[in-house]
DNA sequence: CACAAATGCAACACGAGAGTCTCACTTCTG
DNA sequence: CAGAAGTGAGACTCTCGTGTTGCATTTGTG
């Protein structure tokens, strides 16, 4: 789309920071979905004044931030080869990968449902690719919940709950973080839609 | 504590707004936590100033509301008898009065989590019966998951997304709305803590 | 190096919401 | 019915966050 850089004046000096910005947003909003663009500053270590610079507005800087997360979720259903692979194996890495987002899902819907009124934080394209593996799952007969939507719905509840879960949690047994909450994160899943789920 | 009515000249009329109130904020907040008090005043019907004269200010409005809901979860805790009755009798009981409560459990956790900073929404009394109960099925083997503190969390998770779905949605049949609701948050969670569940 | 770009800082205007107060008016309650 | 309690409406203050601007300074880049 806009990869290259053309007759483009941007100095890499101001690109990292929008990086920085952005990460800072990610943290801050995770805390408190209402927060102040100074505390999105501070977090980035840069003056109130330079978030404006880079985003025009409050809002412009939450689109970015939700194109970004919605890229990440695009490259993990790629990545994932989720209309063509097993469905569990899909579903295992597909989880793997947005657990590995750290992201936190609430933020996302609580910020878009009020401050950005109106359309999912969820770009259509991922909402219809998530629910076609759902739907390939219960075909599979790995589920037996037969709404994709609901499925879905139930999905990102848990993720919600598996990603808040602190640390050290005996749920997560001992080994790698991540790949125990992908574990948690799949079992329970398919455990919730009426499947038997491979542990 | 303090139910009796001593020396007290609170007019009828006054504690009949204070319930209006109080009803209007579970309304108006459900829809955005962060709306104002004239938004909560007009759902109600008053005047702005008259939400100030009723409750000295916003958090006190909020400790209320909360406090209502507190008793609510206590009651359905008491009714279902969480630790005497057979377990997966008190959770359908519990969950069945649980749905009942028609109350935005995510307002309570956006709101609580930093306009209320600090303590959780649910009293501490609340979340120990409950925990409780979560003990007595995994002892009674209905369910796998052994930490209550997860198997709670799980629920409210799971809670959020029924209360949040549609109300025709296929997942819920077609018979009685509010019992559908407690067949689906039940099943899904038994399921998901690793139970095989009832259905 | 020299210049353009980017930043920090401070100040400002603006709007929204909380909380307070007064006063005329309505509504309970004894 | 009479007085007390409650309310609505409006004005006012205060605080906080957003968005903008000007200017001196720093930092990147050809």
């Amino acid at each position: 789309m806009s990869a290259s850089t053309p007759p483009r004046p941007v100095r890499a000096d101001a690109e990292r920071n929008v990086t920085r910005i952005l990460e800072a947003a990610k943290v801050v909003l995770a805390d408190d979905p209402t927060a102040s663009l100074e505390r999105i500053a501070d977090e980035a270590g840069l003056a109130r004044a330079t978030v404006h610079r880079r985003f025009a507005c409050r809002k412009a800087l939450l689109d970015a931030l939700f194109a970004q997360l919605n890229e990440q979720y695009l490259h993990a259903l790629d990545e994932a080869k989720v209309e063509t692979a097993p469905p569990l194996v899909a579903l295992h890495r597909v989880t793997e990968l947005v657990i590995g987002i750290k992201f936190s899902h609430r933020l996302a819907v609580d910020v878009v449902s009020r401050v950005h009124n109106g359309h999912s934080f969820l770009g259509d394209e991922v909402v219809e690719r998530a629910e076609l593996l759902f739907s390939r799952l219960h075909a599979a007969g790995a589920i037996t919940a037969a709404s994709p939507s609901w499925c879905l719905r139930l999905y990102l509840a848990v993720l919600d709950a598996v990603h808040q879960l602190p640390a050290g949690a005996p749920e997560l047994g001992e080994g790698d973080d991540a790949a125990a909450r992908t574990r948690l994160q799949v079992s329970t899943v398919l455990g919730a839609l009426g499947g038997r789920g491979p542990q």
